[in-house]
DNA sequence: CGGGCCCTGGAT
DNA sequence: ATCCAGGGCCCG
């Protein structure tokens, strides 16, 4: 369920409460949680070490651990949580998949769908040399990231190299950004409202933009997914909560994600939803029915 | 490349 | 009972 924002937006509870913070103890309830671990014993060995660093591309978390070969990565898939305690609760929520202990408080990966996961994984050299990704200054990154590409919001991202990438696929506009080889971050909430404030129909080829236009589109995915973490992410229901169990409020702001039959909020035609690749997709079928220039996202 | 699948649970 | 859900991977 977690896109960018809503990742974002734990990683900065999480680094407020975990970095210095030793981890102690790793308990594992589920199974699946750590499904790709290739040896639960190089995730329990884990244990003892000090937590330096917070870090997170697109939708991945990792914990950098002091003098640790691998870090600890964190995935939410459509319904994880990570909570964070003071003390291990008394008893442990429904879907509790793993327990960290820290030297001081105690985070709990909850996760009802369980199409997320934990896994211990080497750190592995950038190929630009630049920093991993947000919240770490060293130039790598896990194995189990590398395929996907730096988010909107990465200083690092280089976006003409990108959106040039983009422009050589015929494929659907909207499957393209849901891509994380190419920008990573973006999910369907985030897609359908960047297309939104573009003015950009989901299934028109990528190819079918200039360079230019594609650059914008990614520009304007940032300006949305930034001002979404600004105020803590979208929540609407209680699956998707901070660290501290709070809702984000980005919900009264979507433009076009879960507004079928409800007016376009620039030209009062009623928003569209429509099954593209087995997901929704909402639009509007007037702003975007064909190619208009990326506008800021003020534009409204 | 699109399509199916991995899950649980809430809404209709 | 059926459909739907914020992701990602593997398949052909």
């Amino acid at each position: 369920m977690p896109e960018l924002p809503e990742v974002e937006t734990i990683r900065l509870g999480l680094r407020s409460h975990l970095e210095g913070r030793r981890l102690e103890d790793l308990e594992v309830f589920s199974a699946r949680a750590v499904r790709r671990v290739s040896d639960l014993a190089d995730l329990l060995s884990l244990a003892g070490r000090r937590i330096d660093e917070v870090a997170r591309r697109g939708k991945f978390l990792w914990l950098v651990l002091d003098g640790a070969p691998r870090a600890l990565v964190l995935h939410l898939g459509m319904s994880g949580q990570l909570l964070v305690h003071a003390e291990p609760p008394s008893d442990l929520p429904r879907h509790t998949a793993v327990v960290l202990h820290l030297d001081r408080g105690t985070v709990l990966f909850v996760d009802q769908r369980t199409f997320g996961h934990l896994d211990a994984v080497p750190l592995v050299p950038t190929p630009d040399g630049r920093p991993g990704g947000a919240g770490t200054t060293r130039p790598v990154m896990p194995a189990t990231v590398a395929h996907i590409g730096r988010d909107p919001l990465d200083p690092s991202l280089d976006l003409p190299a990108v959106a040039g990438r983009m422009h050589r696929t015929t494929s659907a506009v909207k499957r393209v950004l849901l891509d994380q080889r190419y920008v990573s971050g973006i999910g369907n909430i985030y897609a359908d409202e960047t297309l939104w404030h573009a003015r950009v129909h989901p299934e028109r080829p990528a190819a079918t933009l200039s360079v230019g236009e594609l650059e914008g589109l990614v520009r304007t995915a940032g300006e949305v997914m930034a001002e979404a973490v600004r105020v803590g992410g979208t929540s609407f229901d209680a699956l998707y909560v901070d660290t501290m169990g709070q809702a984000g409020y980005f919900a009264r702001q979507l433009r076009a994600y879960g507004r079928t039959g409800q007016p376009c909020g620039r030209c009062g035609t009623l928003i569209e939803r429509h099954v593209i690749g087995g997901r929704s997709s909402h639009l509007c079928p007037r702003c975007q029915r064909s190619m208009r220039v990326p506008s800021p996202i003020t534009d409204n």
